[in-house]
DNA sequence: AATTCATTGCGTTAGACTGACACAATATAA
DNA sequence: TTATATTGTGTCAGTCTAACGCAATGAATT
């Protein structure tokens, strides 16, 4: 006759199986990034009304390639598949996890952790960063986080984040921002149609500063990764844009090789 | 009475404690490359007899940071501390380790690992690479391994290399060349002093092709990153070269903050 | 001691790229 | 119809890059 909600199946499962069905150790986080209004957006989950906020994540199935599990974590937070997934960087401090969130959440529903159980002890997180459509994509609830939610990237720092996430989520944006530099970017991040002025403002938010419309035309077309088609987008007040699709082939072509070469 | 040498203490340790040192389920592989001779080298340990060539590696801490576990391995293996560690991938595969290495290695020992030993479970292994300066080094021969040796890298093709071992060469020496074009490299593989044909080799080398010299000198000085002797280095048959040095505080900020820039 | 020769230091030039800006065309709103 | 903000296209000077020229140098050769 406790007061407490009966605890969820996803939960149970995590507390009594875990043990049997993941690695031990080690764990993955992924930071989601979304576009949307000109804003760059990140998916966090509101965690276990402790008021903290956390990155996406997941563990590894005994028998499943690490990167694997990133798209299953993927998959089943927002229902996408054939995502840019990178994995960025490794976090492995001693300290970097805090067991007491996971009390915290099993003690809402009345239940407890043993001591010395697999999911208290330390993990090394895995870094993916993700970028993707932010229309075309409804938000999955689960059980063990109450509410997930797009915020507005400068807004996260006025949020309270949970562990090292507040870390691991800078150096998600330093490294897209240096991809940026090098590689091709929104493919999965734009709609299929998109304008000149769309992916300008796209990379100027993420690189978080103006950039002159005529060069980033000349650079952008420069590329050769872009179809320009023979519409444009009407319903703006102005002169319509034309529309533009990416060039699959050289777009990944792009995405192995580098947009220069340099030396 | 066995024909068998006796297992060595670190064997020992490992099969013993290794379970209550390291964490499960993780592992380090060190990719360290060496400049000499115009040649760019790796590290690789002859494992255990069976003919296999692996890369230096090791487990983390329980305690322990995996960067600093790194450096372990590093001081451990070469004796150098303050090098340029860089971590560059995850391997997480699922078949992507063979215990058999293992029950080898103790076999020859005339010991049996047992069933559902830590050391024969699933390892996730995170890869760093090492630049280091191949002159003022000793290798450093442990049990696990009968011979350590530097095998120039055109070399290691041709060699039998151990579990995914291969690839995961051939991956840092891609993200090596990448970094090239964005970051000051040459610090730690080269000695303090060093001409600019002798750095122009190692850019060469690492890129596989020839280089304009004077162009070379002339974006290299550009970099701002070097200091020039009023030196020259005598003894070769013909125009003595200037000495140079690495400005250590321009190097360290180029490291941090890339040699361009781009947008 | 003079000569040879591979290598180094420094320089030039044409073409490509970059940043800053001008001006005409156009889709909606007033 | 006019006004206005925005887009399409273009220019131009400064910078960077690739390719190459030539004199200076240090040891080896004669």
């Amino acid at each position: 006759m406790s007061k407490s909600p009966a605890l969820p199946a996803s939960l149970k499962q995590l507390l009594v199986k875990g043990n049997d069905l993941f690695l031990p150790s080690i764990s993955i986080d992924c930071v989601i990034f979304g576009f949307h209004e000109n804003t760059l957006k990140l998916l966090l989950l509101d965690s276990a009304k402790s008021n903290k906020w956390t990155l996406p994540g997941g563990f590894v199935l005994k028998s499943e390639d690490i990167n694997n599990a990133a798209y299953r974590v993927l998959l089943e937070r927002t229902g996408l598949k054939d995502i840019y997934l990178k994995q960025f960087d490794v976090f492995g401090q001693p300290n970097r996890t805090d067991a007491s969130v996971h009390k915290t959440t099993f003690e809402q529903y009345g239940s407890k952790i043993p001591k010395d159980h697999w999911l208290i002890q330390r993990f090394v997180s895995v870094g993916y960063f993700a970028l993707i459509d932010y229309t075309n994509f409804s938000i999955q609830n689960d059980t063990m986080h109450s509410a997930n939610a797009w915020k507005a990237i400068d807004q996260v720092k006025h949020l309270t984040i949970d562990h090292d996430h507040g870390a691991i989520i800078q150096k998600a944006l330093d490294s897209l921002r240096t991809q940026l530099a090098y590689l091709p970017i929104g493919k999965n991040l734009l709609p299929k149609k998109f304008t000149m002025p769309e992916l300008q403002k796209l990379y100027e938010t993420i690189l978080n500063k103006p950039l002159d419309r005529r060069n980033f035309q000349r650079k952008m077309l420069g590329f050769g990764i872009l179809n320009k088609l023979n519409e444009t987008r009407k319903g703006g007040a102005h002169k319509a844009p034309f529309l533009y699709t990416f060039n699959d082939k050289k777009y990944q072509k792009a995405l192995k090789e580098g947009l220069y070469g340099s030396w």
